[in-house]
DNA sequence: TAAAAATACTCCATAGGTATTTTAT
DNA sequence: ATAAAATACCTATGGAGTATTTTTA
């Protein structure tokens, strides 16, 4: 009996029933795991968690009965991982940190951070006018990614109305403008 | 007024409130989230997510409201992502598929795959009865990956006693094993 | 036997459903 | 005018807590 074949037929596609498998996992249980594996002791998991460590011990029997896994090994002291368990801690510590990177650039974009905004405008704004109305517009609109075009100012419009950008700033008038900041002779319409 | 150091400070560590923000993520609203970008309608996105619609349409408003963020222009025809949305998209996507592969490898886990299983034997165990020994045992115990080691006899008992390995195969009397395997002249313990 | 985990049971918050209203083109 | 999204309201499920029992070394 070749044993090299033990180790063959380990990539697999997602099976149907995998895939609803899939909708029984959960955030707060990834993070409680992870939490008992890092104490290696549910009850004080629980605590740092704040949370009741039977709610935490329902959710790991429930998460194992789901998926017919074991993953710890109850000793007299504490939980220790077994092999199923430390392939999922692996994969929970991955998807938790990507949680918290949706977090933190949700936040960023909160906080003004609305991404790349390309803006367009004619050389003589951006020459004479642009500083000072730029920082009273960030200070209207909070921080902003920002692409500067020059355009000649009948480009200006034309670029706005065909979504080439989101900030246009000319001489002439506009209407359907969602926002606008004026100052002598300037305008920024924002769309 | 430098343009370029608009585009600066842009890299951030998680505050104290996004850390608390992180838990408003879950899973469902991704899911959902996905669906209506792929869709670029909640309607039909929840159809074919198998919710209603107005649950939908209350994630994703409580989202936007949690984080303070918009994601979605609302169109008479449907939605459109905003940049934040986009930002989101390609997080949410991620996440999910890793999510995805935690159900898969637990479902292979669950199927017998019970990870590196580490054994030891000497040498005459693996020359005359590993093999038909091994095939009874697998039908026993399900898949497994294995890591075979000669050792003495001697030293099998003692590298199962220190952990070395979950399998011993040798000659002599053991106790305290989970459950045996035995043939004419051979007996497999797992611990 | 002592520490820790699992269970039994209750209660409440939340998420989903139905029906309706509002919005946008 | 019409399709789509948001809102209001109700209900029920499930998740958390308290108290207790069971397990493990």
């Amino acid at each position: 009996m070749p044993l090299a074949s033990i180790d063959d037929d380990l990539q697999r596609n997602p099976t149907p029933a995998e895939a609803a498998l899939t909708r029984r996992v959960d955030l707060t249980t990834l993070r409680l795991f992870v939490a008992v594996c890092d104490e290696q002791n549910l009850t004080r998991a629980a605590q740092r968690e704040g949370i009741a460590a039977s709610a935490v011990s329902k959710r790991m029997n429930d998460f194992e009965l789901a998926f017919g896994v074991t993953l710890f090994k109850r000793l007299a002291k504490g939980m220790a991982l077994t092999p199923a368990g430390e392939a999922l801690l692996h994969h929970a510590r991955v998807t938790l940190l990507n949680v918290e990177k949706i977090a933190v650039e949700l936040s960023e974009y909160s906080q003004g951070v609305r991404g790349h905004v390309r803006m367009l405008a004619n050389l003589s704004a951006i020459v004479q006018y642009l500083p000072e109305d730029l920082s009273a517009f960030f200070g209207a609109h909070g921080l902003l990614r920002v692409d500067l075009q020059e355009r000649p100012s009948g480009q200006v419009v034309r670029g706005i109305e065909e979504g080439a950008a989101e900030i246009g700033i000319c001489s002439a008038e506009a209407d359907n403008a969602r926002s606008t900041f004026s100052t002598t002779d300037t305008t920024i319409w924002s769309w």
